[in-house]
DNA sequence: TTGTATGCGTTATCAG
DNA sequence: CTGATAACGCATACAA
């Protein structure tokens, strides 16, 4: 920019305005502005972001945080954010946190160094209490997408994610109207989104007077190999359930691979429904029947949320906001109704 | 650091001085250095790396521009990615070049800002001849991962991959010794490792005498769906393929399903091979025979690369480096021997 | 309408 | 051993 005043013969102040163009009446000379665009061009001028953040200027960098991308689901969530992120004038920047000690790194990485103007939480953070305690205490505007939605004294941030209730409702209404009189329930740690994912098929079987023992609920690291473990342990019970509802497709998958591998046929002696619908979701064999959730417009209202903008600020009253989606059920090839009555019979 | 400086009753310089604590030897005298560092921590001193970077200072920011983030492979290499750069400080910045228009953007984002300090590319991009333009005269270094191994006129990028001849090379060795005959080829556009990895098909049948007419190789787009419209199109053919390899396990899934829908049982009457290993392989339904790669060995060599660092520098002779790993064969479900002998029987 | 000067947080150079 | 000062690239208040 320097240069670039020198070679037009203005000042550096000249240029910036030029520049900077400001919407607002700034008076610049017509032919001193065409010229300064003209060399300005020619040189290939950039700006330096650096510099203007170092002025106070938004950095225009948006962190965000997964639990696990290799969760297909997650990684369709980190493509839907990244859009709209992008469609506003925002780049997405990666933090981290697998192991215990990356808890500290995601810090010093991405927020600590306030390199980005806001934080999006992907999944649940709770396990990991010092990267929330962390985020609390830095001055970024941090919201929590799939996060849950319930209030949790843990964290003040806003929330966006999708109704689970309604979503197990879904799935345990469609079950119970095929018949299925024993559901079993599969999830991961009993975190965000997961845990109110339990709590609605615990409400509704009691509401409902579905069969749900405490062994029917079980808890699996959210991998297909869970999955395996998961349909392992249920088959040893005694009545098995006929059906089991699955906190998320991973496992689902896994239970549904783990059922072929017994010769268990699905959907016609088990059926399974799974939970996030991610793209693979439609070609398994059989094709899984799961709750889909409006991902694009979850991503849309976090980021929104996290720059500011939107009709959101409203939302929530005196706490922080906390937006709802609806999700909605999609049947397909992994359920069908119980042979429980033929058997007697 | 004005604050710690005046509490401290010492001049700025001194803090600086202190907190980078070079290694070599500068001289401060001890009881000033721990003056420091105590009230630096008291009063929660955060090094501003913008500031850093307006003196040239590294951003400690990595691009990674990918393909597409839907395909689990390269969520997977994403996190990879990300692990790799963490264990050296980056951050990991995601670029996006899904549509047309999105092309600038990204330079807009990442490059032209010159936020990063390196930009890796995961995937093939000669489909955005402008981005890889711009990479070029960009000044900064660039990387590219899962791009092809062969030299390309097209950009100068030092490039890390897997041996895709060999890899498929394993899958059709494999395939030919459970007696098939008939092998068909599936993959999605025809770039980088994709391209090799149809190259290395057509090259392996004709010097091993296995069918392949034309027809025998579809293009369809990376997706489930697009699996699902190859298998279409070559049980039309006669003879119809008792094989086939795909490029990829999501093109693969899509032909487990495409086949069960049809009532054609894998591997009993076609056995599917695919390529990547993503985790969901082992829990399709039968669990899917495909060909592995050193995903974390990739990327870490990959962000070395685009760091300056590694023993990478020499290989490649004049040309930008190219390294390349070896794949590994992991036979599962999805493949069995041809009943075309049977049949005649 | 345009030029000059200042400061953002750091580090490096040069005096002291 | 340590303090003062310049400079990185940009935006802005102020002076001309």
């Amino acid at each position: 920019m320097k240069d670039i005043a020198a070679a037009a013969g203005v000042a550096q102040s000249t240029v910036s305005r030029v520049l900077n163009d400001v919407p607002g009446r700034i008076h610049v000379s017509v032919d001193t502005r065409e010229r300064v665009h003209a060399i300005a061009r020619e040189l290939g001028y950039r700006p330096h972001p650096f510099a203007r953040a170092l002025r106070g200027a938004p950095t225009m960098l948006l962190g965000a945080v997964v639990r696990d991308i290799t969760d297909p689901f997650f990684a369709g969530a980190i493509e839907a954010l990244s859009i709209e992120a992008k469609e506003r004038g925002y780049s997405v920047v990666l933090g981290h946190a697998r192991a215990n000690a990356d808890e500290a790194i995601v810090l010093t990485g991405v927020l600590e160094a306030r390199q980005c103007d806001a934080v999006v939480l992907l999944g649940d953070f709770r396990g990991e209490p010092r990267l929330v305690e962390d985020l609390r205490n830095a001055d970024v505007r941090v919201v929590a997408l799939w996060h849950g939605s319930q209030t949790y004294r843990s964290h003040p941030f806003p929330t966006v994610t999708v109704d689970n209730r309604a979503g197990i409702r879904a799935a345990l209404e469609h079950v119970t109207s095929l018949e299925h009189t024993h559901v079993a329930f599969v999830g991961g740690a009993s975190l965000g989104d997961i845990r109110e994912r339990q709590a609605a098929y615990l409400e509704y079987c009691k509401v409902s007077g579905i069969e749900s023992p405490k062994e029917y609920v079980r808890h699996v690291p959210n991998t297909t190999r869970g999955g395996e473990l998961a349909l392992a342990a249920l088959l040893e019970l005694s009545p098995a359930p006929t059906a089991i509802i699955a906190a998320t497709d991973v496992l689902a998958i896994g239970l549904i691979h783990a059922a072929y591998e017994r010769g268990i046929a699905v959907p016609g002696e088990l059926s399974i429904v799974g939970f996030d619908d991610i793209p693979l979701a439609e070609a398994t064999v059989p094709a899984l029947t799961t709750v889909r959730m409006p991902t694009a417009e979850i991503a849309a209202a976090g980021v929104e949320l996290a720059l500011g903008e939107g009709p959101w600020l409203g939302t929530g009253a005196q706490d922080a906001p906390r937006v709802v989606f609806q999700p909605t059920l999609i049947v397909r090839g992994s359920t069908a109704a119980s042979k429980a009555r033929d058997t007697p019979a």
